[in-house]
DNA sequence: GTCAATCAGGACTGTCACGGTCCGGTTATC
DNA sequence: GATAACCGGACCGTGACAGTCCTGATTGAC
């Protein structure tokens, strides 16, 4: 899968609709604005707050905003905020868990370069990007009759 | 976490020890070799067969082989073999599951060049270049006295 | 021809992380 | 003081994964 978790999805969206909103936005309001439960939506805030990304205002008139402009915030910085580290494998430095079958593990240490790859593309693409080529849900064609899905796809 | 399967490494390892060890090689074999259980290394190798990796054969005196050198084997490859394809998030192109705020999602498909950037990070590598650079465990140095763990780390 | 060794393909189960929710508390504004 | 919003937890159900086991099919040796 190497399928990164649904949180560091919403926190993407979320992080987008802050740059697009007003000065100042509420969990509630994100919430209502992508569709995402507030609960959730809250969640991901704390967590992006913790990370630095966000800052936050407490009491009334409160909320979040961002702490840096998309252009600064790669993606990877965004990953490493919800999801931890980005390690692939278990036995790479920095994992907490330890390889069992040391002596016999031909290839322990060698997903680095993987790794270090990995690390590299999501540096190199900021949110910005993401943001600047998506498109307008309302420019989107669905083409159900070629695909037979309830599915929106892009050219 | 961005974390893949245990498996995924274990194929890893597995594809490793047989271009290391004899010709054909069965998995209680490989099983022995490498220190993993039995029906776990048959289960990694039955996936690698599916995949083309590696060729079966059956009957007494069977095995497995590899199918082609470690050279023609990118790590991406191994990782969709034993994982599915490689998809960050839920809403992009070949994903099965649809994205639920189709109408609000202001990022739907912009994890796209996320994608293509791993996907050529992990074509760039292959499993020659793991092994190459693998180091015998025997020639690894605890560094227990710096990190208080008990740790085998690399230089 | 028989037997043993081996792969093939499931089904099954326990564990664990994740997504999602809820609650009490704190802080700031009106 | 009332209200609105964030803060920091705890809680729980679901689902995927790792690992095991079983029954067949196939091949080579004796």
């Amino acid at each position: 899968m190497l399928r990164l978790s649904k949180l560091t999805d919403y926190a993407v969206v979320v992080l987008v609709r802050l740059d697009a909103g007003a000065e100042v936005q509420t969990s509630p309001g994100i919430a209502a604005a992508i569709g995402i439960p507030e609960p959730t939506v809250a969640k991901v805030l704390k967590c992006l707050s913790a990370s630095g990304l966000v800052t936050s205002q407490r009491g009334a008139r409160g909320g979040y905003r961002l702490a840096r402009p998309l252009e600064d915030i790669p993606v990877g910085t965004v990953i490493t905020a919800m999801d931890g580290p980005i390690t692939l494998a278990a036995c790479v430095d920095g994992s907490l868990t330890e390889c069992e079958s040391l002596a016999l593990c031909p290839v322990r240490g060698r997903w680095d370069p993987v790794n270090d790859a990995i690390q590299r593309a999501l540096s190199a693409i900021t949110l910005a990007d993401m943001r600047e080529a998506a498109i307008p849900a309302a420019f989107r064609v669905p083409h159900t009759a070629l695909t037979g899905r309830t599915d929106v796809s892009r050219p």
